[in-house]
DNA sequence: CTAAAGCCTCCCCTGTAGGGGAGAGTCAAG
DNA sequence: CTTGACTCTCCCCTACAGGGGAGGCTTTAG
C-alpha cells in the first residue's frame, strides 16, 4: 500500500530530490515514516504531486502552493484564495509583458539605428555608439 | 584630477558597493591605485559608468557588457558584436513574451472558469478544482 | 593630535527550485 | 553473510547584481 520515496518519484516521473524538497517545504508530506525513518506515501501522494505541478505550470510558486494546500488541509475550500492569486498573477504578468514588449521595441529600434551608423565613426570614449550612455 | 570611489559613486548617483563590484567583474576598472591602495578614477570613468547603465537598461547582462568593453579596450570596434547581441536578445524576448502571453491567457481562462465552478463541489483529494492536475 | 569620515578586503546574505555528493544506516536477494 | 540498491541527513552549489557588516588602515578637518 505505502510507497517509498523512490517509487513515488518514478511513478510521478520526477527525482527523489524533488520529492524530498517538497516534503521539506511542506507541499507534499509523507503519510508517515517507517521505523527506520523512511518516508512512506499513500497513493493520494500522486494526486498531490500532480496538483503541485499543475499549479506550478500556471505560474504559482511553491510558497503559494503551500498556502493553498494548508487551507485545504485546514478544512477550508481554497478556491477563493486561488482565484485571488490567479487574478493578481495575471495582472503582474500584464505588467511584465508590457515591460518586455517595450524593451524589445527599443532593441529593435536600436538594431535599425545601428545599421545606419558607421562603425568607424564610433567614439572610443563611449565604448560603442550603438548604445548611448547619454554623454 | 583623479577621483576616489566615493566621489565617483556620488557623481554617478550610485553606491560605492556597486562601483567596487564593477571593478571586481571587470566592467569599470580604476585608472590606478593610490599608494595606500585606494581606487583612483579618471573623469572618463563617469562615461564608462553611464555606458554600463545604458547597456543594462536595454537588457544586456554585466558579463556581456564586459565582453563589449574588452573588445573596445582591445582596440576593436565592438559594434558588430553589439548588434549581434541585440538581435539575439530581441529574439529571446520575443520567445519569452510569447510564453508569458500564453501563461496569462491560461490564467484568464482559469479565472473565468473558476467563477462558474461551485466551491462546494470541490474534491478535497484534488486540493482545488480550479487548478486541475489532470487526475 | 584626535576624531570623523572614507577606504580597504573578506565573508555571508538575498530569491527559486532544486542538484551533487559525503558519510552512514537499511533492506532484499543470492 | 554479503553485496548492491535504496534511503537518511547535512552541507555546499547554481544565476544575477549587488547589500550588509566586521575589522582594520588612511586621510582630512578642526
Amino acid at each position: 500500500m505505502a510507497m517509498r520515496i523512490g517509487e513515488l518519484a518514478e511513478r510521478a516521473g520526477t527525482s527523489v530530490k524533488t520529492i524530498r524538497y517538497y516534503d521539506r517545504i511542506g507541499v507534499l508530506r509523507p503519510a508517515e515514516r517507517s521505523e527506520s525513518g523512511y518516508r512512506l506515501y499513500g497513493v493520494d501522494a500522486l494526486d498531490r504531486y500532480r496538483f503541485v505541478r499543475a499549479a506550478q505550470a500556471v505560474g504559482l510558486r511553491l510558497g503559494e502552493i503551500r498556502e493553498i494546500i494548508a487551507l485545504r488541509d485546514g478544512g477550508e475550500t481554497p478556491c477563493g484564495f486561488v482565484v485571488d492569486l490567479i487574478g493578481r498573477r495575471a495582472a503582474e504578468l500584464d505588467a511584465r509583458i508590457a515591460e518586455l514588449v517595450a524593451l524589445r521595441d527599443e532593441l529593435r529600434s536600436l538594431d535599425r539605428r545601428a545599421r545606419r551608423l558607421d562603425p568607424r565613426r564610433c567614439d572610443p570614449r563611449l565604448v560603442c555608439h550603438v548604445i548611448d550612455g547619454g554623454a
